[in-house]
DNA sequence: AGACTGAGTTCGAAATCCGAACTCAGTAGT
DNA sequence: ACTACTGAGTTCGGATTTCGAACTCAGTCT
């Protein structure tokens, strides 16, 4: 479908997961620990078909799990994986640009460091120089960026 | 549409712009330098029509913008703006999942630090803690999370 | 004139999305 | 035993979005 040669592949597929309207929100409202179909319903607004559909596909890629609560009317709630959880970074990443770069700026710490409760800064590390840097720094290789 | 009360409108309404399974993709291909029409076209396999549509919105929003390169026939090429750079973390954050779960990763060093070329870690900073640490530590507020 | 380039538009067919109503198993109340 | 309720879905028809392929339109090249 694409000829970007070997590069990018992997977000590619990634995108083709997490990259639609839903998936992002489901983790988040995953990280705020809601877990039954219900209830990620009624917090996103999602129809449930939809709902449904994004569910299964996140199970079936490793970011969600879908666990037996309860036994009686035998009931299932989904929760984040560890690969799941490994979204976060993208997700905060996220927020940090809306709360920059949006005008609806609700700006409401969503998202914090556990050990201390201290709202998260992002940033990169780069091993060699040893210095956190912003994205100004950052470009793609084999680009030669100018005006 | 949905009741989340305040907290998280802002990333709703960004991804309302990006969260679409080509938004980021464009971003990405802008940062890898592609700026053309066609180029996009090709590149990403996306269709004219969605592609039209697509880079409207994402101009619209600030994240790209339309600029005329040539006069003879008129001609327009996008480029990222300083708001679209800015969602290089989201596209960092997301290249490293890829990498470490996805089946396919073809892991090619997508992105570098420009100083010095080395390849990028990504990490949360802790203001109050003055460390960097993993998406473990990460947690939503007003959750209290339990098993 | 005829072919080519680059940025789009137009088209009809196919896939997705939506809300609303329904299912199905078990529980609680009367 | 009858009714109402809960929670996790499924089924429905209609609206929206996506797709590939072909077309447009201005200007250039040969």
């Amino acid at each position: 479908m694409n000829q970007q040669g070997q590069s990018g592949a992997a977000i590619e597929e990634t995108l083709r997961v997490v990259g639609d309207r839903w998936s992002i929100l489901l983790v988040r409202a995953g990280l705020r620990g809601i877990r039954r179909f219900d209830d990620f319903c009624d917090d996103l607004g999602i129809a449930r078909p939809v709902l449904t559909e994004r569910l299964r596909r996140l199970v079936k890629f490793g970011i969600f799990e879908r666990v037996k609560y309860q036994d009686k009317p035998v009931r299932y709630e989904y929760r984040l994986t560890e690969a799941g959880l490994a979204l976060s970074p993208a997700l905060v990443a996220l927020v940090r640009w809306s709360e920059e770069y949006s005008q609806e700026a609700t700006s409401e710490t969503t998202l914090v460091h556990a050990p201390c409760g201290t709202e998260l800064e992002q940033a990169f590390w780069c091993r060699s120089c040893q210095t956190t840097f912003g994205p100004q720094a950052v470009k793609g290789v084999g680009v030669n960026g100018e005006s």
